[in-house]
RNA sequence: GCCGCAAUAGCUCAGUCGGUAGAGCAUUUCAUUCGUAACGAAAAGGUCGUGGGUUCGAGUCCCACUCGCGGCUCCA
């Protein structure tokens, strides 16, 4: 007999050989029925492979991310399967489980994969699950496994088991297909009850754009139909939030082959609108003790080759501008950093000055590969939100506390309720790859650590994930539909105050030199509003609207009046618009709940006589009648509630 | 940058086998003057992304480029 020992520590005793799919039975039938893998004294193990010794377990359904994953991971093999079914002598590559789905990467030989064989692909893949295809698990020797995947040709699979270890090699079969696996699966294919191949692209054999490119085939399964008709209702929803789509309806942005890819245009109401968030910054900024600061849109090479970003980005960024001047170098400014230290530089600076905080809506431009731009969120120039604080070492958790407060303050104004923290932090096993001072290391990774801590930020550690000249705090936050996107950054430099020899003079009369804080609370205003926009899927905030209100006159009669009320919002700093369009009222509703204006303000003649306008709020229908200053003054207030809560 | 896919009216899209381009919405005009999510009629709107090639003839087939999309790689 051997001990089980289960999460909530009880302890039951079974047959030596017991599988936790056996377990799972003894606790109830439908546990047994909706446990997909489980975990052995925290190894990952099939429900069907036997426990020898006492041992901790887990059992993972689909709620669980293992569930999940290892759904996903039979699935992909299942997919290999059908794949291997339906054109002979394909070649596999690797074949993962990932966040939404799983893929596989083949080499497809002669044959010709498109999106058109998708139904194809998918009928085979549920054909084969109902098989209810047994998945089991097989020790191999190494030069077994090379054998055996050798004779079918499998040169990839070959080129994964030369590199691995003797004696730890397993192989998973359903039908007909072998795949080189390390598990676990789910026991049989049965489970899996609906499928969805969703995408096809070109993926490098392990990544190394010097090797064979191969068909990466992405899909994604479920245990149930339904789930997967839940899953692509929400693919549309994200599609009808796309940024790019609502930029375009919103006339928010465009983009022009003339002027080049990846270079906004900002229309009007966008324009409008990423000033009305800059001035919103810049308000809580002030308020911060920030200075705000103006540098250009080019600078000297030489001072990207001080600040070290020449060395590293300099070939793949934008090319030098060059002038009439004998080899005179200017580069578009890249970030707003050097410049920033310039201005600290400007001066002597005393300890009294410090902190001191460089504040500036800087545009810059980078050049990123062609393939990665992406409406707003990927761009080739873009303006950072950008503030550069240089304090001393023992201010920096000081510093950090206010920069959080500023960020946490931005997310509460928007609505982002549901966000994330990471501090990213030094790898502690490999020192030499950063710059600055153990001590210095020391003492900035614990003042954000406790910053966090203090604020009561549940933040995420990971190890090896800073900079090398220093560590720093990201924000995600996770949209209405559950995606993440990375947004406010806090970023410690150790490495421009040396590369730039910042000094100022301390208490004690010696020069010292100060550290550097980056930060961006919006990221920048481009990214920004990318996500406001698939956030809010265009409903902005009444205090962010284009246009908060719309006055619709019933008939031409009464835009006399329309345009009187306008007056005397706008007079009150409301941003409205008249439709004086010849329209039915019922047409101007609809036009206007599509263009996602706030509030309608209907009148005719009863609102004409009394001074009134009934007023429909967008999404929520009728709200009866006020007069003018009323609507005026309770639009103001509740303006004034979101912004300074 | 690499692989794959696409580009037709302002927008969304159709266009069969290669035979000179079509719908809905938007726009303009006319009619209507209307009470909380689409009234009606008509007109106008296109060098089919750009350049080359094949062909008697190209939106359609081929090549290159540009832009876009999905990935890969990269990301200060």
């Amino acid at each position: 007999m051997i001990k089980i020992t289960f999460p909530d520590q009880s302890v039951k005793e079974f047959e030596k050989g017991v599988t936790p799919l056996a377990i799972a039975e003894s606790i109830s039938p439908r546990l047994a029925k909706d446990v997909l893998v489980a975990e052995v004294d925290d190894e990952a193990w099939d429900l069907t492979r036997p426990i020898d010794k006492d041992a901790n377990l887990k059992l993972f359904k689909w709620d669980d991310p293992e569930g999940k994953h290892a759904f996903w991971h039979s699935s992909a093999h299942l997919l290999a399967e059908a794949l291997q079914e339906l054109y002979p002598g394909v070649k596999f590559g690797i074949g993962p489980a990932i966040e939404n789905g799983f893929y596989y990467d083949i080499d497809p030989g002669e044959h010709q994969i498109t999106s058109a064989d998708f139904p194809k692909i998918e009928a085979k893949m549920l054909e084969l699950a109902q098989r209810k295809e047994e998945i089991k698990r097989a020790d191999i020797s190494k030069a077994d496994a090379l054998k055996m995947f050798g004779d079918r040709g499998e040169e990839y699979k070959c080129e994964l088991i030369s590199e691995l270890e003797d004696g730890h090699i397993t192989t998973y079969t359903q039908g007909d297909f072998t795949d080189l696996c390390r598990g676990p699966h789910l026991p049989d294919t049965s489970a899996i009850k609906a499928v969805k191949i969703t995408s096809l692209a070109g993926a490098y054999w392990r990544g190394d754009e010097k090797r064979n490119q191969l068909v990466r085939v992405y899909g994604i399964t479920f245990p149930k139909k339904k789930m997967l008709d839940e899953y692509l209702a929400l693919l549309e929803e994200a599609k009808k939030r796309d940024h790019r789509k609502l930029g375009k309806e919103m006339e928010l942005f465009a983009f022009s082959q003339n002027v080049g890819a990846g270079l906004p245009l900002w229309l009007p109401k966008g324009a409008a609108l990423r000033d009305r968030l800059e001035q919103f910054l810049r308000k809580i900024q002030k308020q911060y003790g920030y200075l705000q600061v103006i540098t250009p849109h080019i600078g000297n090479k030489a001072l990207y080759v001080t600040s070290g970003h020449y060395a590293k980005y300099g070939k793949d960024s934008f090319q030098p501008i060059h002038t009439p001047e004998e080899g005179e170098e200017y580069l578009l400014k890249p970030m707003n950093c050097p410049h920033h230290c310039e201005i600290f530089k400007a001066a002597p600076r005393s300890y009294r000055e410090l902190p001191l905080r460089l504040a500036e809506f800087g545009t810059v431009y980078r050049y990123e590969q062609s393939g990665e731009l992406h409406g707003l969120t990927r761009v080739r120039g873009f303006t950072q939100d950008d503030a550069h604080i240089y304090c001393a070492p023992d201010q920096i958790k000081e510093e950090f506390l206010k920069v959080m407060d500023i960020i946490l303050y931005i997310f509460k104004a928007l609505k982002f309720d549901n966000f994330e923290a990471q501090i990213s932090l030094r790898d502690p096993n490999n020192k030499d790859k950063y710059i600055g001072s153990d001590e210095n290391w020391h003492l900035a990774e614990n003042a954000i650590i406790e910053a966090c801590a203090e604020k009561g930020l549940n933040a995420r550690k990971e190890l090896g994930e800073a900079a090398f000249y220093g560590p720093k705090l990201d924000f995600m936050v996770k949209d209405a539909i559950g995606r993440r996107w990375q947004l406010g950054t806090i970023q410690v430099d150790y490495n421009l105050p040396e590369r730039f020899q910042l000094e100022y003079t301390g208490a004690d009369n010696q020069k010292h030199r100060p550290v550097m804080i980056h930060r961006a609370p919006f990221g920048s205003m481009e990214r920004f509003v990318a996500v406001l926009l698939e956030h809010t899927a265009g409903k902005f905030p009444l205090w962010l609207a284009p246009e908060q209100a719309v006055i619709l006159p019933i008939s031409e009669k009464y835009n006399d009046y329309a345009y009187e009320v306008a007056k005397q919002l706008q007079a009150a700093d409301i941003r409205v618009e008249v439709d004086d369009r010849n329209e039915k009222i019922g047409k101007k509703i609809r036009d206007n709940e599509l263009k996602r204006i706030p509030y309608m303000l209907i009148v005719g003649e009863k609102e004409a006589e009394n001074g009134e306008v009934s007023v429909r709020k967008q999404g929520e229908g009728d709200k009866g009648s006020k007069k003018i200053a009323t609507f005026a003054a309770e639009l103001t207030e509740e303006v004034n509630k979101m912004i300074n809560q």
